[in-house]
DNA sequence: CAGTGGTCTAGACCACTGG
DNA sequence: CAGTGGTCTAGACCACTGC
């Protein structure tokens, strides 16, 4: 059960070929192999060699691609599914996680009814209430990531529960990796906007931060979600992150918390 | 490199003494030993055998004490750091998680200032607003999973920023679990309070869980936290929970989010 | 039945901590 | 330096899936 003498190479190899400052440098930065192999996998996931919903090639077979033990690909497979970026099933194989699914819908969505099961009243309807193309102002500029001027399409609508007006959303995306999202295709879609986001865009949100405040509704606001103005609303900015930590959404939601609150579990 | 042929022997042995239905019931209920060498290492948790702070055995000691090969007492102890209630420190040991740390001080508060780092205005002041002993009422029995009847102990205290009242909680303590506890200790006890419970009451807060909604203050509140009476508070109702699921905590708690925002990530 | 992920073991070596 | 956790390997066997 000795080590093969090979394998210490291959470690340094592999870690030569992603530090690049290797001998001189001031932090050596050793990072272990399954690390490295949780990095090469994540790359075929950003370059959609392997898309949301399909199975990637089984543990053994990465093993031999990567020439490393199978051990070593299931530490880094674990950590990714940990992470939600992969799912795996026993018998069957690891699946790339997807928005599409029924179960995993409303991951990244909290509000849930005070009582009773989630979607006793059906489904969500959205409503459209604009769609258009602008330049970025200078806070959604800095959230995504951009240069100044560039071009994001803003979208606000209306999820309603049951026909009850419920949250409203602002949602800010950059205008170049969603070229082609027009008001209608966002109308049309029925399902979950990051579902769509994932089959005609090939992004896939993977996690998100949110910023909570409760603020009191606007004019606008109190219109749109049927309560009086300055009654207290649920305010949750949400920056969505792809593959990488790239921002790809800024979100600016209102909810109404009189039969449903925001779920979290805190460990 | 033969499984001895004893091994599946303990195994057996080990699953028939944890579910203890083992032939006739319908589900055989099949744990790894992974598993069930994590359920013992929580007994001794929970037991107080070792103590927030305290390192625990060192992985070879606990495979032999629990005849299992380190591997997998390895297992089982990556899945209670996971989770928070075990640290591990190379070179040093694994240690019992604990709110006593100054780095983990404020793990379950996640009100951080919009801007700034967090705790530039020094600690947070606490006052006591008062702090009796009642019985449950109905909705305090639910939570708390108590009896009829049973009593509680009743806080109502206010941290403050930087000399600006921002947090308003009213906190529920089943009271057998907390006997001895009086105003004075809560008043004088520098720290966090899952610290002083830890330390005088070996109750160690685990996990929460917390429903969140914007409200409109009170005018009891509003004094309090010098706002306008109606204005738009975070209200956090959180169930707090010790090893093994038992809920050991009620808080209700009013949070002013002018400066400040509750942080969460999710994915 | 073959193929997948899941468990368990045994052993070697590495990285880090402290005396 | 010894002792701790961390990495990596190789191999056997188990549980689950679907043909």
């Amino acid at each position: 059960m000795q080590t093969p003498p090979e394998a210490k190479t291959r470690v340094r190899a592999l870690q030569s070929a992603m530090t690049s400052a290797n001998q001189a440098g001031a932090a050596p930065a050793f990072s272990p192999l399954y690390q490295q192999i949780r990095g090469l996998i994540l790359n075929s996931l950003r370059s959609g060699e392997w898309k949301p919903g399909e199975s990637i090639p089984s543990e053994v077979e990465l093993a031999t691609r990567y020439r490393v033990s199978q051990g070593t690909v299931r530490k880094a497979i674990d950590e990714l599914a940990s992470e939600n970026l992969l799912l795996r099933r026993q018998g069957k194989g690891t699946f790339v996680a997807t928005h599409a699914e029924q179960q995993v819908q409303f991951r990244f969505l909290k509000l849930v009814p005070d009582a009773g099961t989630q979607g006793s009243e059906g489904p969500a309807q959205r409503t459209i209430i604009e769609c258009r193309r602008t330049r970025a102002s200078t806070d959604v500029t800095r959230a995504l990531a951009l240069r100044s001027g560039d071009q994001v399409l803003q979208a606000r609508r209306v999820l309603s529960f049951g026909g009850a007006p419920t949250i409203l959303e602002d949602i800010w995306l950059p205008a170049l990796p969603f070229k082609g999202l027009t008001a209608e295709r966002l109308a049309n879609y029925q399902g979950a906007m990051y579902a769509l986001f994932e089959t005609e865009f090939n992004v896939r949100m993977v996690r998100a931060e949110e910023k909570i405040r409760a603020v009191a509704a606007s004019p606008a606001q109190a219109q749109l979600l049927e309560v009086a103005p300055g009654a207290p609303l649920l305010s949750v900015e949400r920056v969505a992150y792809t593959y990488q930590d790239e921002p790809m959404e800024l979100r600016r939601g209102y909810y109404r918390t009189d039969t449903r609150h925001y779920r979290n579990d805190v460990s």
